[in-house]
DNA sequence: AGCACGCCGACT
DNA sequence: GTCGGCGTGCTC
């Protein structure tokens, strides 16, 4: 009887499940390693999960060899192997995904088609030495080669139709560069940091603790993080720092620089793909000691971790949503208790599943105040707007008006936020009531006079307005706009303020960090008055001559279908009133609401955010949502609507009856129709202890939709949309 | 995910 | 007559 000895291969591809290949002779493969094989007639890369040695008889009877030992690449390690498989389950999602994501360079090295052969030589070995030696290893007559590229690990490549496997010669000497000497312009810390910082880093051999680092903006949280980070890199390990938009965010990059004088790894979707090459090279080599990035930075290989840092932990961005469903948050605590390292969550508004973790000693808590010379905390005035009566066309209240007024008198900036692109958010016709809606989605179009034409904020549909109304033809004076959008506010202000100096700023900028950039910088100068802008101006940058604060609709984003909209427009309106004022000069903010008296906004005009979070706490605990409960929905997705239905309907048939588990739905998403794709969702509630994973996947698999039709899973949903 | 196989419309 | 659309099914 013949025994076959076997590796179970994860691939990169979306079947969940392993594939088996044979073990030539002579190939050694440890667990982890990264090997060549045909898959399904392509060459494709994949990582040994498994060992096996099995009679041959019970093996696969298409049972392939694997090409090719990929030797020179270190193997995956048993954690990162571990995290993979653990976040795989975890988020309903095939695990060749979740390696995907892992190994980006990988993808990069194999787009060379079959018939190519692949020398794999050296970097130190210059081209021109490759070539040589190749030419050599194909004999005399071989067809010539057609490139010769560096990429560090260069390769050689060529095309031959007798070619029947891979040329390669390994260096075994692999050089690795020493990691820079750290070069540190330490900031002087107050007392208080100082102890948050030296809490930090007393963890870092003790395994696996999280950290909520709460701390106001200018409490200097990122100064205390980084304390921690420059030790965890003298350790010589490597440190991940997380942030929500890294693209739009540099400035902690050049902090990095001036703090640590090394470069940090920047590791972003909009990075080109030689420097991720170069970077994940560092990464390997452990060369590279600080990696800043975004939530994908968190998948990949580092071979000495030492402390992830998540930063702005309660921005809904860290959830991924679309390809693979996953919270960068959750998954980095993952992460860090694979590891067993210390993980730090920093925000000046903590999501409230963080703030209850602390609560509940699971977390420890480390406060920060604001620093002595910035106690000053700006006055919040609640404009109540049903007694505010203003004229139609009209939203700034007399008394922001007044505001804004005095601060042009004193020669301070104020700032006008309104979360809602465009001109207005409704056009219809005076005569026949037609109204302008997007032909893929169930949404309206809406009006952006800057560009004057009609956009899609859902597919990006533009079109030009037209002359007379396409449903009665009557003319476009008959048009009304109806709600207000932040151009619509900049109009406003105009008028109001004829000698005002305005900028507008939003997200539909071309180059998002370029405007922002020129934008930032003649607010430094102080050479703007008014800025009117969007969600892009709550984050991050300090504004010097900032002092007065308009909230134009302070209820806007308590929308109905989001258990968090209630948590997430306090933490906005918390972070855009803490935008006005700096040292000596009070700042004041105004927001106009409807709902003045709402216990949210008492404990925001107070600043007590602790009460805000008591009373969500126990709202939530009433309501069993989370953090006390778990959720998980099943979103059944496609074309054409009756193909959908008929999936629906098929679902509701194999409704899960768990005890304990509640399931609602089915109910359109918010947006029915998106993209032309019809969409319904079911949602499950469960205990907290409660793995709704395998029950929702049960589920799935009783049906069987087209191709058309698609089931999607999205544990512990963010939006409903 | 890819990619091949397979059955119906507009062209050399 | 065939080139080519994308619906369906498989990958050790």
């Amino acid at each position: 009887m013949t025994i076959v000895r076997l590796a179970r291969l994860c691939l990169p591809v979306v079947v969940d499940r392993l594939f088996d290949y044979e073990i030539p002779e002579g190939m050694n493969l440890d667990l982890g390693a990264f090997v060549q094989v045909n898959f399904a007639g392509r060459i494709m890369w994949g990582v040994v999960w498994e060992l096996a040695t099995i009679p041959r008889a019970e093996a696969h009877p298409k049972l392939k060899p694997i090409i090719t030992h990929y030797a020179h690449l270190p193997p995956l390690t048993a954690s990162l192997r571990h995290f993979l498989t653990t976040c795989a389950h975890y988020n309903c999602t095939p695990l060749g995904m979740m390696l995907k994501s892992s190994c980006p360079h990988m993808d990069a090295q194999q787009t060379e088609p079959t018939e190519r052969w692949i020398c794999l030589v050296h970097r130190d070995i210059p081209a021109s030495t490759a070539r040589t030696k190749l030419f050599d290893l194909l004999h005399e007559g071989s067809k010539p080669y057609s490139d010769v590229r560096e990429a560090g690990i260069s390769s050689a490549v060529v095309r031959s139709l007798e070619a029947l496997g891979a040329i390669r010669y390994e260096e075994r000497t692999r050089t690795t560069l020493p990691p820079p000497p750290l070069c540190v312009h330490a900031p002087t810390l107050t007392h208080a940091q100082r102890e948050a910082a030296d809490r930090l880093i007393a963890a870092q051999n003790e395994g696996y603790q999280c950290f909520m680092l709460d701390g106001a903006t200018g409490s200097g949280k990122t100064e205390v993080f980084f304390e921690a980070t420059e030790a965890v890199i003298r350790a010589g390990k490597q440190v991940v720092l997380l942030l929500p938009e890294i693209a739009l965010s540099l400035g902690i990059q050049q902090r990095a620089v001036q703090r640590f004088g090394i470069e940090p790894v920047l590791w972003h979707s909009s990075q080109t793909q030689s420097h991720r090459i170069r970077d994940l090279r560092r990464i390997l080599s452990g060369e590279a000691q600080l990696i800043i990035g975004a939530r994908s930075a968190l998948f990949l290989p580092y071979p000495h971790l030492g402390l992830i840092v998540i930063d702005e932990e309660h921005e809904s961005s860290y959830k991924q949503e679309d390809g693979a469903h996953y919270h960068g948050r959750d998954m980095g605590l993952l992460r860090a208790r694979i590891e067993g390292i210390p993980i730090i969550l920093a925000s000046a508004t903590p999501s409230l599943e963080t703030w209850h973790h602390c609560q509940e000693q699971r977390y420890h808590s480390i406060v920060l105040e604001r620093r002595a010379e910035q106690a000053l905390l700006p006055i919040i005035h609640r404009v109540d707007m049903r007694k505010e009566s203003l004229p139609k066309q009209r939203w700034i209240s007399t008394p922001l008006q007044n505001a804004i007024q005095r601060g042009l008198a004193a020669n301070t900036q104020s700032l006008l936020f309104l979360n809602r692109r465009g001109y207005a958010p409704l056009t219809l016709c005076r005569s026949c009531g037609h109204r302008y809606e997007c032909p893929s989605c169930s949404a309206w179009l809406v009006y952006h006079a800057q560009h004057q034409h009609l956009l899609c904020h859902h597919c990006g549909l533009t079109t030009p307005l037209p002359p007379t109304c396409p449903s009665c033809g009557a003319s476009h004076e008959q048009l009304s706009m109806v709600g207000v959008g932040i151009e619509r506010i900049a109009e406003e202000a105009r008028i109001l303020f004829p000698t005002a100096r305005l900028c507008v700023l939003s997200g539909d900028s071309h180059d998002k960090t370029h405007e922002m950039q020129i934008a930032l910088d003649s607010m430094q100068r102080n050479e703007v008055d008014i800025i009117i802008g969007t969600q892009l101006l709550a984050k991050g940058h300090h504004f010097p001559y900032l002092a007065c604060v308009g909230v134009i609709d302070g209820d806007s984003t308590a929308m109905g279908s989001d258990v968090r909209a209630m948590e997430k427009t306090y933490q906005l309106l918390h972070q855009l009133a803490g935008r006005a004022g700096r040292e000596q000069v009070q700042g004041e903010v105004y927001i106009q609401t409807y709902q003045p008296e709402s216990p949210m906004m008492n404990a925001l005009c107070s600043w007590d955010r602790d009460r805000f979070m008591r009373l969500e706490c126990e709202e939530r605990r009433k309501a069993s949502m989370p953090p006390y409960s778990r959720l998980a929905s099943l979103i059944i997705e496609g074309r054409p609507e009756e193909e959908v239905l008929r999936i629906v309907k098929e679902a509701q048939k194999n409704l899960p009856h768990v005890e304990g588990v509640h399931v609602f739905g089915p109910a359109p998403a918010p947006l029915y129709k998106l993209r032309n794709n019809y969409r319904y969702r079911f949602l499950l509630v469960g205990g907290k202890r409660t793995a709704l994973q395998p029950i929702i996947k049960a589920w799935c698999a009783a049906m069987n939709p087209p191709k058309t039709v698609q089931l999607r899973i999205d544990i512990d949903p963010i939006s409903f949309v």
